[in-house]
DNA sequence: TACTGGAGGGAACTGAGTGCCATGAACTGA
DNA sequence: TCAGTTCATGGCACTCAGTTCCCTCCAGTA
């Protein structure tokens, strides 16, 4: 009801009354902090929100989608970015660029993405709630890399893994930053831990190792420059130690 | 708790009347398999097994609880095996080990996990909470190998990743032994699938490769005799190029 | 002014899950 | 054999999430 949904015209600058999605977003975190997510019913949020029970379901399909308000938009960016990459790139690179979309999101409502954190810690049903978010991410990197990697040997399988292990990647630099309180560099940690990933999955040499297979009987020698991102050179030595 | 009413006296071996909790469940995929998931209620299952409502939710303590019946067990099972290991355990082999244990259970009853992967694939509701039975199993890899790999740098990060590297690999070969109406070899599935990820995250070398970090300069000389585990040598050149 | 379509409100219903208590069977100690 | 205890079960009533159906209000429009 009142005013302001905000409806076309070009004059808002902050309406004085935010949208009904917003205030429920806002009404539900500050009971969830007050009394716990079980403690809090949809009716205490419609009424600290001032609108009808009904509205609640219109804009959340469940109560646990309040506590994630933005997943849907991010899942949607991730999907369209994946989609829009040339053929150039290196599959694992835009997978990891693509997490990175999903950490900035957390990274710009620090104390929002706290506050969330610890409340997905502490309730069973919203932990689960955010595995099936987080299985979809994962599903969503799964198809893109499963598409790059069409016709390859176990293409799939190494989508498959690829996109689990960047996920468990990213996860794990966003949460020892969320541990933080929001106080460290939240891209340095998730950057660093994709790092790893990049360079174990990564493709081809591209950084100067140089590489010789001889002795065709049974020894492959291997020269590199120290300093190379040294799985760079292992996809090397695994294609010439399989070439028989 | 959860299992064994079994109560006192030695007598038993397969008493005439299933107990409850087979029953319950016995009932219950029936009337899923018939109906479908949504359409029946936990008054339909209880009416069709014979038992009261409340003995129910004595014995699973959700509807979706019924779907995965022995899980509970299973992750007790891994749990233990996990924490059985001697310290000689290589900790990315104990961990694939670990997710045979896994398959094994799917692989003892085809038929009726073969009906199960097809309702968790069309009910969103049982695919959210089968992710979170796979959480936990990859929480338990993940907590075995983040001890194992206690003190290294970024070892929690590579528990993590060696942890959901495993579960994708092994959730691969599982679903494409599925998919095959248990028709197929889901051993061999798996353990292709964890090959890979051995083969990835392989520990140290233990099969004959030489390897001789040299000209300390800017050059590492990597000796390997051809069809040794290629990522084994890896671990080590990791180890002579972070040297510095 | 009347029509229309969409946003919100509200009552009533379904079904999952819980708390409480009664019942009845098995065991125990006289 | 009888009272007392324990424990699995049944049954009832309650809370609350989520849905269905219908109403109201308002804006835009002919």
């Amino acid at each position: 009801m009142s005013e302001a949904p905000r409806r076309g015209t070009a004059s808002d600058a902050t309406p004085p009354k935010p949208p009904i999605r917003d205030s429920l977003v806002a009404a539900a975190f500050q009971l969830f902090l007050e009394r716990g997510y079980e403690q809090t019913t949809v009716d205490d949020i419609v009424t600290l929100a001032g609108v009808g029970r009904r509205s609640f379901f219109r804009y959340f399909p469940s109560k646990e989608d309040v506590v994630f308000p933005d997943h849907e938009r991010c899942l949607a960016d991730m999907t369209e970015f994946l989609s829009s990459g040339s053929d150039d790139d290196d599959p694992v690179e835009r997978v990891c660029d693509a997490a990175r979309l999903v950490l900035r999101m957390y990274a710009e409502n620090p104390t929002f993405s706290v506050q969330r954190y610890r409340l997905t810690r502490k309730v069973p049903g919203l932990r689960a709630y955010e595995l099936s978010v987080v299985w979809r991410y994962e599903r969503a990197l799964a198809g893109y890399l499963r598409e790059r990697f069409a016709g390859r040997r176990d293409g799939t399988l190494h989508a498959d893994v690829i996109a689990a292990a960047v996920v468990a990647a990213h996860n794990n630099g966003l949460r020892s930053w969320l541990r933080s309180d929001g106080q460290g560099d939240a891209a340095a940690a998730v950057d660093h831990a994709l790092d790893q990933v990049r360079d174990t999955f990564g493709a081809g040499v591209s950084g100067g190792a140089r590489i010789t297979p001889e002795e065709p009987e049974d020894v492959v020698v291997v020269i590199s420059k120290r300093g190379t991102p040294m799985w760079r050179v292992v996809r090397e030595i695994e294609s010439s130690l399989r070439e028989d």
